[in-house]
DNA sequence: AAGTGGTCTAGACCACATT
DNA sequence: ATGTGGTCTAGACCACTTA
């Protein structure tokens, strides 16, 4: 029975998925799959580390691998820029810049990126529409300190998220999601009512240890985050 | 310069990160990059696999390794059992069913897990306490079709998550996170206001293609999601 | 002390997409 | 037609953990 990895694979899945191997099982080493297989157990090392990654088994050395008791379930979500979010379900995409200003950096903000005393900052207020309906409201701060570039910038065309990507491609973030109801102001622009329950992203952002900048995302009301695992 | 694959990854996303190869650039092949870091090209098809999966570049035969424009952004979240995640915090778990309901399927279930007419299901309501703080509001619905075991068992100890668990280790799930306005028994239940704003994950699940189950988790104000990437 | 997974190597063949 | 990544092989050595 030879196989490729993703054969092997998919077979020790069955195998665990049906109840064969039952939650706990300890299963064959990899040089006695690799016989059973009729492939290098390389082959078999692939195949087993892949479903590792999956949370499906557990490996630890000399002890073996075992089926994990309570299956770690994890899921991935993609995280698009709201312009690609838009476009991709066949809407027209519209940016409006609500407000700009320079700033000494609010205590809060400073604790949560761990800026200095007398830190500035650019808040930005701005809407993202979806074929002319309020989508998106986004409330950024950016760390002039880290990103001089920012205070000259014009972000009455391009949104932040689209220059900051540009000027800063890779970076380490920490983001959250949480519910909360909406002040007036938000309603206003979200045209929904106050205290409407809406679903809010936060996404902290540094880049070799320095923070870059800080966003919360309110989005219309219904919105809805999906995926499968 | 030896390098393992991990030393490898480093070095290249250190290049790409810091700008040494900005977005778009196309990366040395594997051959000669394995002659440039003395090793394998097997070691550096791992680095560099890795970085695929990350989104961090694009590879394709024949067209090379290209640094990805906007770099793909994913986060990935663990989902683990109300009582891990209780448990985790230091805090003392307590689980009650508050109702439990044999019943024919709603349309909208049916809709939702593609079950035919008249299928039965199991309609249990729970709650989860923290410290004794109410944490997590649980209204879940199983497929007595695809579960008819689920019809004797006793939820009034064992929530019916652990119980699943059990019964169906490993399935597909289809997981969404919305914000919802509470309605005055929710609100009852989690001890907050009527319209307060409250986080909710949804999940249907299926097992070979056969609906399992489908529950709404509420959770109390102010819970928040997090993950970095 | 011994068994297991973790990784590397050198070589090979293949699939695919571009030229 | 050609160059690239995708994968497999057989063998080797090592690191970790448990018995």
């Amino acid at each position: 029975m030879k196989a490729d990895f993703r054969a092997l694979k998919q077979e020790l899945r069955q195998r665990i998925v049906q109840g064969i191997w039952p939650p706990g099982t300890l299963l064959p080493n990899e040089v006695d799959l690799a016989a059973e297989f009729s492939c290098a157990r390389a082959t078999v090392n692939r195949a087993m580390r892949e479903l590792a990654e999956e949370g499906l088994v557990e490996r630890k050395r000399k002890a073996g691998t075992r089926v994990r008791q309570a299956p770690l379930r994890q899921a991935r979500f993609s995280i698009p820029l709201v312009r690609q979010e838009i476009e991709a379900q066949g809407a027209a995409y519209r940016y409006a810049l609500v407000r700009r200003e320079e700033q000494d950096a609010p205590d809060w903000l400073r604790a949560r990126l761990g800026l200095g005393l007398g830190a500035r900052v650019l808040h930005l207020i701005c809407m993202h529409y979806a074929d002319g309906n309020p989508y998106q409201l986004e409330d950024r701060w950016i760390n002039l300190e880290a990103l001089p570039d920012a205070a000259g910038a014009d972000f009455a065309a391009t949104g932040p998220n689209e220059w900051l990507v540009e000027a800063v491609p890779f970076s380490d973030a920490e983001i959250s999601f949480s519910a909360l109801a909406a002040d007036p102001e938000t309603a206003r622009y979200l045209s929904c009512t106050a205290g409407d329950a809406l679903f809010m992203a936060e996404r902290s952002t540094w880049w070799e240890e320095q923070a870059i900048t800080y966003v919360r995302l309110k989005f219309q009301r219904g919105y809805r985050m999906t995926t499968r695992y």
